[in-house]
RNA sequence: GGUUACGUAGCUCAACUGGAUAGAGCAUCGCACUACGGAUGCGAAGGUUUGGGGUUCGAAUCCCUACGUGACCA
């Protein structure tokens, strides 16, 4: 089924080749959306060939109307205002683009062929010193939806996560628990693991800064007392003994990561998301040390005078990079370089996506490069999908003035907040203690996800914990609880199949509005997948919800006497649902059937 | 100081990548339920798109500049 867009640019070229006998190229036709205010279903910009046509805007439009209405039958009827063009597609073509719609069982997504792009999509990616925050948050939610959309568009895909389950910050909680932790466990204690293992990164801190201050009274510079404070002392020889090997200190390390694992497995069941493939870093770190000795033989990197290796990535206005200190310990830069090739190898990607913070945008940047002067071909795949920090209304998270939202703590909040209001809506009377738990967690987890992932990610944005939990206007629940309201249509039918029925000579205006919406759904998960972008599917479904309720609102759906065209619209409404489901689904959302 | 990103209604966000009178939601005010799911719909009010220049038929969008905010780098 053509799009109107694909009906008319192949004749608009043909008209202006006809016409004013100048070839363009079909797909350098832009159309955009009818102004509301005029009638009709798109629009032609016609500014484009005003030249070629020698005439003025008005008289080019409407020359090429005339000319598309004689050429298109799909055309109904057209008019110009200033240099736009106006065209309104017959109802035929409407209902013909519905009931195809309401037949596509692939709801718009494509299937995977053979060959299609690989993408890796790494996200999460956590420290295990510390239990996960709102920032994360907006981390995992980015990258399964965006696995998520990539394979809707058709990509094969793997989800990956690469733990920083090694180096000083780890050594710093296993010397703290060590110190002070008596011995406790998450059983003895309660605690989940990755919140356990937090404290004792902070009691570190704690301890650190009394040391320093003491050594700062004895007059001793602040930068030398952070670096000769006895504890930080300690904790770098922790790392050496790690690095050695020593198995004491490799017990306790493996024995505090697995609790923070446990921790972290909870939180990730929470948000319900996945990963095919983990990676950790006590692996990968080692890897980068081959691709020094790559870079110099290739002459890509340089040896410094003091034996440090660097790459000079001027030419591409970037800095010189050291990825091999003088005293021959290695940078992230260049485990991460090791990890792209090491990944490539195992795993051919097209594609990979790296979902990180905008703080690592030169990081990135940095990377791409260095790959590409290795030679590495692939490397145009990468891609960093760079997203804004989240703030809150009082401004920025500091984890000294304790303002860092947990996430659990957060998760938790919402769900108990989204069963106060079903209470309050004596929504949930009469269900059983389950269902309630079920419901009560869609719609938290639905407010929260849409509420992050409603925001184009590379911006800024601001979480307001009050504002996220509303159900009413642009939110997640909202857009449940129409999904909600068409399944009660729908049950109210008492029909078990979709209804067949006549094709109504005219249609309503609504009706008109929901069919060009959901007749988008593919270009939108197309447009999603360039853009990186579950904004996009968010906003868009937000858009079907809100134009069914107008819908609703204006036709009787169930009280309609003519049965032919009730069932008409319960075949329309069962396609809204299954678009909303999809769409929801796409960035992590589900559905209920009641609520 | 250098590099980079961002700045849209009181608030949170859009704007199909250069197109028509810049759109939604929240908050405010008003209207609409015998029944269809009111967690709804309709309307009002709210904007010099941070300021100033430029590019062209046309700028929130591109270029320059000033200011503001954040991030990276020293």
């Amino acid at each position: 089924m053509n799009t109107p867009e694909q009906l008319l640019s192949v004749h608009v070229a043909g008209a202006v080749k006809e016409l004013f006998g100048s070839a363009i190229e079909p797909a350098s036709v832009t159309f955009q959306k009818t102004n509301p205010q005029f009638e009709g279903d798109i629009t032609l910009v016609v500014f484009p060939y005003v030249k070629m046509a020698g005439k003025s805007p008005e008289q080019t439009g409407q020359i090429i109307g005339e000319y598309l209405q004689k050429h298109v039958s799909e055309v109904a009827s057209w008019n110009v205002v200033k240099g736009f063009l106006n065209v309104v597609i017959n109802s035929k073509y409407w209902i013909e683009t519905f009931v195809h719609l309401k037949e596509d069982e692939t709801w718009g997504r494509q299937n995977v062929v053979l060959g299609a792009p690989f993408v890796m999509v790494e996200y999460s990616s956590p420290n295990t010193n510390k239990p996960l925050h709102l920032g994360h948050m907006r981390n995992i939610l980015l990258g399964y939806s965006v696995a998520e959309i990539f394979k809707a568009a058709g990509n094969e895909v793997m989800k990956v996560n690469l733990v920083n389950d090694r180096g000083i910050h780890i050594c710093k909680s296993m010397l703290a628990w060590q110190k002070w932790g008596n011995g406790e466990t998450p059983e003895s204690s309660g605690m989940k693991g990755d919140m356990l293992v937090g404290k004792y990164y902070v009691e570190f801190d704690k301890h650190y800064k009394a040391e320093i201050k003491i050594l700062e009274s004895q007059g001793i510079g602040k930068d030398d007392a952070e670096k000769k404070a006895p504890l930080i002392l300690e904790a770098q020889n922790m790392l050496r003994k790690w690095e050695a090997n020593d198995s004491e200190v490799r017990e306790l390390w493996q024995k505090m990561n697995g609790w923070v694992y446990d921790g972290f497995a909870k939180t990730y069941a929470k948000l319900n998301v996945d990963f095919d493939k983990m990676y950790y870093e006590s692996n990968t770190y080692i890897l980068g040390k081959e691709i020094v000795e790559e870079g110099l033989k290739k002459n890509v990197f340089q040896k410094r005078d003091d034996g440090a290796v660097i790459i000079d990535n001027t030419d591409s206005k970037l800095d010189v990079k050291v990825l091999l200190r003088s005293d021959g310990t290695s940078v992230y830069i260049t485990q991460d370089l090791g990890t792209a090739v090491e990944r490539h190898k195992e795993y051919p990607f097209d594609k990979l996506i790296y979902v990180v913070g905008n703080e690592q945008d030169y990081h990135f940047k940095t990377l791409k490069v260095s790959l590409k002067k290795l030679g590495y071909a692939w490397a145009d795949g990468l891609y960093h999908l760079s997203y804004g920090m989240v703030e809150l209304p009082e401004g920025k998270m500091k984890s000294r003035e304790g303002t860092v939202v947990d996430a659990d703590d957060l998760i938790e909040k919402m769900e108990t907040e989204a069963r106060e209001m079903a209470a309050e809506k004596g929504l949930i009377e009469g269900m059983s203690k389950e269902d309630q738990d079920h419901l009560s967690h869609m719609v938290g987890m639905a407010a929260l996800k849409y509420f992050i992932l409603k925001v184009d990610p590379k911006k800024t944005m601001v979480f307001n914990p009050k504002e996220s939990i509303d159900l009413q206007g642009n939110t997640g629940p909202f857009i449940q609880y129409t999904h909600a309201r068409i399944r009660s249509i729908w049950r109210k039918s008492e029909l078990s199949t979709v209804p067949a029925f006549e094709a109504p000579a005219e249609i309503h205006a609504k009706e008109k509005d929901l069919i060009k919406l959901l007749s988008t759904f593919p270009a939108i998960i197309q447009e999603a997948a360039r853009e990186y972008s579950p904004a996009v599917v968010a906003n868009y479904t937000y858009d079907v919800a809100r134009t069914f309720n107008q819908f609703y609102d204006a036709c009787d759906v169930l009280k309609e006497a003519d049965a032919n065209l009730k069932n008409f619209r319960i075949a329309l409404c069962m396609t809204v649902s299954r678009t909303i489901r999809e769409g929801m689904r796409l960035i992590g959302v589900e559905v209920p059937e009641k609520m």
